[in-house]
DNA sequence: AGCACGCCGACT
DNA sequence: GTCGGCGTGCTC
């Protein structure tokens, strides 16, 4: 009897053995069910090891093949390479490309009724009024019907007895429309259409290629890659589009964009949709009959059977990091993705992260430059202001120069943007009788106040409280007082600065959902906003034309942390917010308030020289090696108690390997010390650049012994660490 | 990930 | 005397 080697989506070491019973359809693929212990569960075939009995043991046997297509060669490959990368099991993998509940079933199916013409012998007031509702729904099912007209549902089962309405039995989850390859996209500026046209040559030319296509804002990297997917959908019949974007991207205009390009709606997955709409998006996938995909992160883990193209775009945003559970970064896989499915791979970015660029330098990738903004839109001026001469009043933020220059765009009847990367009004409370920093249960991280809905939040764990008149240490009374700015905060000083000015505040508190996002966004185009104050939120996308002024409250904050990436994320964020301010014929103007004018990243914004502020970030990080010089890996503990965090750190770094030039350092507390009551302690490991830190890793995690009250985890290319 | 087996506190 | 707390170990 054949036996199968079943990966369950759960983290177990490696696939199980189980016997085919005969005459059952099963190859390398097959998604099936079979027991486990003393339950059933979905999992998938990994391998068909020939006729071999196994040596005595008895095996349970495969319980049910389901009908949906055997998952890709290309897919099991990329489980596997992402199991062995990240150091996480190959179950948990599998885990993350089987969540969508029902996705393996055939759609369920639903009764509806539509108008056959005929009017049924006998004419009642209520049939009446459920034809006219079945003629407004047209297909819905009977309650729905009933429910319009306000009838019972059985005048419905009457009137299609009588032949007045028709049963139809379909799908709930109906097919995708096909998208068109043919439509003709908007014309290209000479610099788009040699872009694409390179592009167009790749896809037609087949195979793995990825590409950087490294566009200012506005210059239409969209519609440059419009024509990548074009000419896949041309090429093959069968080949499915992936298009990642950072999860805040996802929104109905970029949908409704590809489905204008395309000629049908593509086919979303992210963490917002309902139930039913993953287990449609999923199934369809999984058949390969979606044909374009626009995902956040994880849209990179679904079973598609033929991936032809993939394209990141913002590729340089950090949100392409998935933090917990399994730790990857979904562009460096995709990348690889590509390699398996030897498809295309594009990444587009206006600031394209550094280690893209060195793989644009070393000929790893092939690059597209788009240097123009169509239209002739020019980049904004920019000024950097420096606090330590142009300093704000104490407990104000805002500097003299930037004050007066919003009162003068108030004064033409122009708009102002104020950017401060911080929710609420005050990042941290504090008692002023007995010192106490206010903190989130269980959690080393500072409460945020918010006056707009007068409770503290810990913007970590998602606590919150109300805001309490007494200092819960101490009791004193009146004490206290929130610090530092929050974006609340900013707004309450520019309307003391301004009485007249309409000012609204654009943050996720008080954008939620895109019902009020569109308001707020709709009002600043309408004129009816003088001044907005926003965190990262007001970065991405809207252009606003009377929007001639931007102000950066504090450059600085983003370079606190110690991390690596610091100087490159702020420069990047900036030069993204500051590309707000301005129009076709005014370029407006940015304000970049920091007490480090002099800084490599200030300097660089100041004179657009992108290209110069990578070049010495490279040089920094090549001197000290390094990522993308050098290689690092982090290995992240937790435990209840510190002094078990402590214990076990201890045994952990005993047993570290030794490593032709791999450095570990640690344990050291890891940046948030202690969350939801769990200690944490960190090591970082680094490793000159073709170093396998995977196998590294992977070893050394080998030879721990995990107490069951601790927690462990790998991060193969760390994103933020101290 | 479930689920059961296992030894120590408050209850009908 | 039992019910049940969740520590730990297994699932082909």
């Amino acid at each position: 009897m054949p036996v199968a080697r079943i990966l369950f989506p759960i983290a177990l070491p490696e696939p199980f053995d189980y016997a085919v019973p005969d005459g059952m359809d099963v190859v390398a693929g097959s998604y099936v069910m079979a027991p486990l212990g003393k339950t059933v569960r979905n999992a998938v075939v990994w391998e068909v090891v020939g006729d071999e009995v196994g040596e005595g043991r008895t095996l349970k046997a495969v319980e049910h093949v389901y009908d949906t297509p055997p998952m890709s060669a290309a897919m099991r490959k990329f489980i596997d390479f992402t199991a062995r990368y990240t150091v996480a099991a190959p179950g948990a993998v599998l885990a993350m490309a089987l969540r969508a509940r029902g996705g393996l079933q055939p759609s369920p199916r639903e009764t509806v009724y539509t108008l056959t013409g005929q009017t049924p012998d006998r004419m009642t007031e209520a049939r009446a009024r459920a034809l006219d509702a079945a003629q407004a729904l047209c297909p819905a099912s009977a309650s729905a019907i009933a429910q319009e007209a306000g009838t019972s549902s059985a005048v419905v089962t009457g009137l299609a007895k009588a032949g007045a309405l028709e049963v139809k039995r379909v799908d709930i989850d109906a097919v995708f429309a096909p998208p068109n390859g043919e439509q003709a996209g908007k014309t290209l500026t000479d610099e788009q259409a040699l872009a694409a046209d390179t592009l167009v040559k790749s896809v037609e030319a087949g195979g793995f290629a990825p590409f950087l296509l490294d566009g200012v804002t506005g210059s239409g990297k969209t519609e440059v890659y419009f024509e990548a997917i074009a000419a896949t959908l041309r090429k093959d019949p069968d080949a499915q589009i992936l298009i990642l974007l950072p999860e805040i991207a996802l929104t109905q205009a970029v949908l409704a964009r590809f489905t204008e390009r395309f000629g049908a709606p593509p086919t979303p997955w992210h963490s917002g949709l309902s139930q039913k709409e993953r287990r449609r998006s999923w199934r369809e996938a999984a058949h390969g009959r979606a044909r374009i995909i626009i995902g956040a992160r994880s849209a990179l883990f679904l079973p598609y059977q033929k991936l032809g193209l993939i394209i990141v775009d913002e590729e340089h945003d950090g949100s392409y990091k998935q933090e917990d559970g399994v730790v990857y970064h979904a562009r460096d896989l995709a990348v690889m993705r590509a390699k398996l499915e030897a498809a295309m791979v594009i990444l587009a970015s206006a600031t394209p992260a550094l280690e893209t660029v060195a793989n644009g330098e070393s000929g790893r990738y092939s690059v597209l430059k788009l240097s123009a903004r169509p239209g002739a839109a020019r980049l904004p001026d920019i000024e950097l202001v420096d606090l330590k001469r142009d300093t704000p009043e104490r407990g104000k933020w805002l500097s003299p120069t930037l004050a007066e220059a919003m009162a003068d765009r108030l004064a033409r009847g122009e708009q102002s943007l104020l950017f401060l990367n911080r929710r609420g009004y005050a990042p941290l409370v504090i008692c002023k009788s007995c010192g106490e920093r206010l903190k989130s249960p269980g959690t080393d991280s500072w409460l945020t106040e918010h006056r707009y809905t007068g409770r503290l939040v810990c913007h970590v764990t998602g606590y919150s409280m109300a805001r309490p008149d007494k200092c819960p240490l101490c009791g004193a009374a009146d004490s206290l007082m929130g610090v530092g700015p929050g974006v609340e905060r900013v707004a309450e000083e520019a309307r003391v600065l301004l009485p007249d000015a309409r000012i609204e505040i654009f943050s996720s508190d008080t954008a939620r959902g895109g019902e009020a996002t569109r308001g707020i966004v709709e009002r600043m185009e309408a004129g009816e906003i003088d001044i907005l104050v926003g965190t990262q939120i007001v970065a991405k996308g809207h252009n606003f034309p009377k929007l001639t002024l931007v102000g950066v409250i504090d450059a600085d904050t983003g370079m606190k942390g110690g991390d690596l990436r610091a100087g490159e994320r702020t420069y990047q964020l900036l030069s993204q917010v500051a590309g707000r301010a301005g129009r076709a014929d005014d370029p407006g103007t940015a304000m970049i308030q920091t007490f480090a004018p002099e800084s490599p990243a200030m300097q660089a914004l100041l004179l657009g020289d992108r290209d110069g502020f990578l070049a010495i970030e490279r040089e920094n990080r090549a001197m000290v090696g390094m990522p993308p010089f050098g290689r690092l890996a982090a290995l992240i503990l937790s435990a209840p108690s510190p002094e078990a965090v402590d214990t076990f750190a201890q045994e952990i770094a005993a047993l570290a390997p030794h490593g032709e030039g791999i450095d570990v350092f640690g344990p050291a507390p890891a940046p948030l010390s202690v969350v939801r009551g769990r200690h944490r302690r960190r090591f970082l490991i680094q490793a000159p650049r073709n170093t396998d830190l995977s196998a590294y890793m992977a070893s050394w995690r080998k030879l721990m012994k995990v107490p069951s009250n601790a927690r462990i985890s790998v991060d193969i290319d760390p994103y933020s660490f101290v």
